[in-house]
DNA sequence: TCAATAGATTAGAACGGTTCTAATGAAGGA
DNA sequence: TCCTTCATTAGAACCGTTCTAATCTATTGA
């Protein structure tokens, strides 16, 4: 019953984060934003969340999958990890933070904020601004 | 007379460089290293690299330059860099340093390693160490 | 409640960068 | 020089992503 709540909770609130994102809350984006806001930090590729909707017996096609991201991205649901060539990676957290990425297993986690610390950059070059700054710390499996 | 020798220092200087590597010095490997390591550094594509070389007039398949940019890459001649999904970007300066990346035009500009500080990092994951960190400044055209 | 319509979803084709294949060619040692 | 090993090649294959244009659905206003 409690259950039936929360349950019943998460999808209103999952409805009212889509619409306060200015989206239509369609099916399959609901779905799509179950299986992606869940309380702990994921990081998916478009593959990924294409299979565990498959699995959840929720019908998507990929094509949506790929709209569903990149919307979420850009109204800020979502935040896009580039790290190897030929993969997209999406991040539930938004907050700034950053990432070690193992090149051996292509596993991502996250470094809060308040771990790392970049210092002041040089300028950016003529006519652009800073948008954001990537810290990408690259690990590999300790040859021990 | 001076350019003579010049270009002479520079055709043995690359094969050495090539020989020091574990690399044959091959016609393809020498052209591409002399188009390549020239005095200011460069961030290429192989897509870049294949055509400034058809332009010079040297014959090279693609696939030969993607293979030479990977073995250079392994023989720490050059650097591989990500930022975009879907395109790889090399980098003729090997040592420690960040780029600004402009996601309007595609273009990576250094950032010498002196002008930026990352402070003392969490420790790496389990199992783990770290290779290489990275930093990443996202710049866009201004508004203006 | 029921159109009308603007927007979303879909399957499958197309795309673009990269890698693979298997046949030919070149470098270097004996 | 011959032989072996390694490099190069054209073109096909690959794979993640995007596109297309037909179908479907959420929303709005009557």
């Amino acid at each position: 019953m409690s259950e039936k709540f929360s349950q019943k909770r998460t999808l209103s609130g999952v409805i009212a984060k889509l619409k306060t994102a200015g989206l239509r809350p369609t099916r399959q984006r609901i779905a799509l934003a179950k299986l992606l806001f869940e309380p702990n930090d994921r990081h998916v590729t478009a593959e990924d969340l294409h299979k565990k909707a498959i699995t959840a017996s929720i019908s998507v096609s990929l094509a949506t999958v790929y709209n569903t991201l990149h919307q979420f991205t850009q109204k800020d649901l979502l935040r896009e990890v580039v790290v190897e060539p030929g993969r997209s990676y999406f991040d539930t957290n938004t907050d700034d933070h950053h990432h070690f990425f193992n090149e051996n297993t292509g596993s991502l986690e996250d470094i809060p904020s308040d771990q790392i610390f970049v210092s002041a950059l040089p300028s950016a070059p003529l006519g652009t601004k800073v948008r954001r700054v990537d810290v990408i710390v690259r690990v590999e499996e300790a040859a021990d």
